[in-house]
DNA sequence: GTCTATAATTAGATAGAC
DNA sequence: GTCTATCTAATTATAGAC
């Protein structure tokens, strides 16, 4: 699969090469397909078009449906895991507050540029499946873990609003992803077009001043 | 359809009570199997299953699967709205922050025992389509208007956050649904059950707190 | 590694008996 | 108003040629 070609030490052979852009531009049309039209939505077919192969190249890459999605999830969420480790460390010298409101504005505008994350998140939590289980203990606890932690610090410091901080954490995830998931409907419904980088600014900055409203 | 039953005046006939009982129960099994699956991902079968009737009667009662889309949508969002309108005449005497919160508060107790709401918002929102838009000028514009004319008051008297109150409003939608949408998933995550009335209730004062700071 | 052809299942919708 | 039977199209997945 495609963790072959990454544990070879050499540079890959030609024929490495193009199965690993196969399966490259397949992942990306499911990760596509699925946050549009959810697991039960999407047909392999539609994925094969979108990648431009044909269908049966999914059975030989992926093995079925549901590997593929796996595969597709287990890509995005290894970004955004790693995505928001890189702010965390590049915000270490900061002041709690500081630091805390530098880890909402890269989440908030890693889930601006990658709307299908949250799609693929609210797809899957519409209904108890083996796929939300495996979503949430592969990625969404050790993440929710890592953040209540210094949530709860920020409480204790009286930066962050107070009560159960895995409450907290979940509003704040709600409503960055939440209000992204919605942009298609948003931009119809109020105008707000988040395609616009100054107004996923404006929306970073409110939700840290909403949800650290005390100075440090 | 559903409306002739209700246009007569008097009482209606067997018969017809029977029809209007096979179109609620197949107005309930959609709503449920929409939100969970999507359009696409909803098969006519599956919700004629849930609802106990034979499949045809879908085709009888509702032309075809669009309309009962369409109809099961229109149910679960006129009775959103009335609720919403119940609790903004509750509410009028009370002053200008209070009468916010009491709204907030109605609209997240009727997301909590109406899951099925934001998940269809959602699932819909996911991609384009015809039935977003006929969502968004029916029912979404009109609710929009009406609760960013109170907010906007709200921020010129200091009490709700500053900033664009169109973002304003949103956030909050999204806060209070996002999070509601996604109970099945922070239930595993968190260990949070909203199922639990007083875990709702601490979500919603958590989110008048977060979101109305300001003393009245 | 890629393709065509196809098997087996399930989908939305309709016809016509009762 | 309800049911069985059925048509047509689309679905996942596989077998085997190239």
């Amino acid at each position: 699969m495609a963790e072959m070609a990454v544990a070879e030490g050499r540079a890959p052979r030609k024929q490495q090469q193009r199965s690993v852009q196969t399966q490259n531009k397949l992942l990306d049309a499911a990760l596509e397909a699925f946050s549009e039209n959810g697991f039960k939505g999407t047909s392999t077919r539609d994925i094969a078009d979108r990648a431009g192969v044909h269908h049966p190249l999914i059975t030989y890459h992926f093995k079925n449906k549901e590997e593929l999605w796996r595969a597709a999830a287990n890509r995005v969420f290894s970004k955004f895991s790693a995505s928001l480790l890189e702010a965390r460390i590049a915000a270490d010298g900061q002041k709690p507050r500081e630091r805390m409101a530098s880890m909402m504005r890269a989440y908030v505008q890693y889930a601006a540029k990658n709307p299908a994350l949250h799609k693929l998140m609210l797809q899957e939590s519409s209904r108890e499946s083996s796929r939300l289980e495996w979503l949430v203990t592969t990625h969404l606890q050790p993440l929710s873990e890592a953040v209540v932690k210094e949530l709860k610090l920020l409480q204790e410091s009286g930066i962050a609003p107070a009560g159960d901080p895995a409450l907290l954490f979940n509003l704040l995830r709600a409503t960055s992803g939440g209000i992204l998931a919605l942009a298609t409907e948003i931009k119809a419904t109020s105008g707000i077009d988040f395609d616009k980088p100054e107004n996923v600014d404006a929306l970073a900055e409110m939700i840290v001043g909403v949800f650290l409203p005390g100075s440090d």
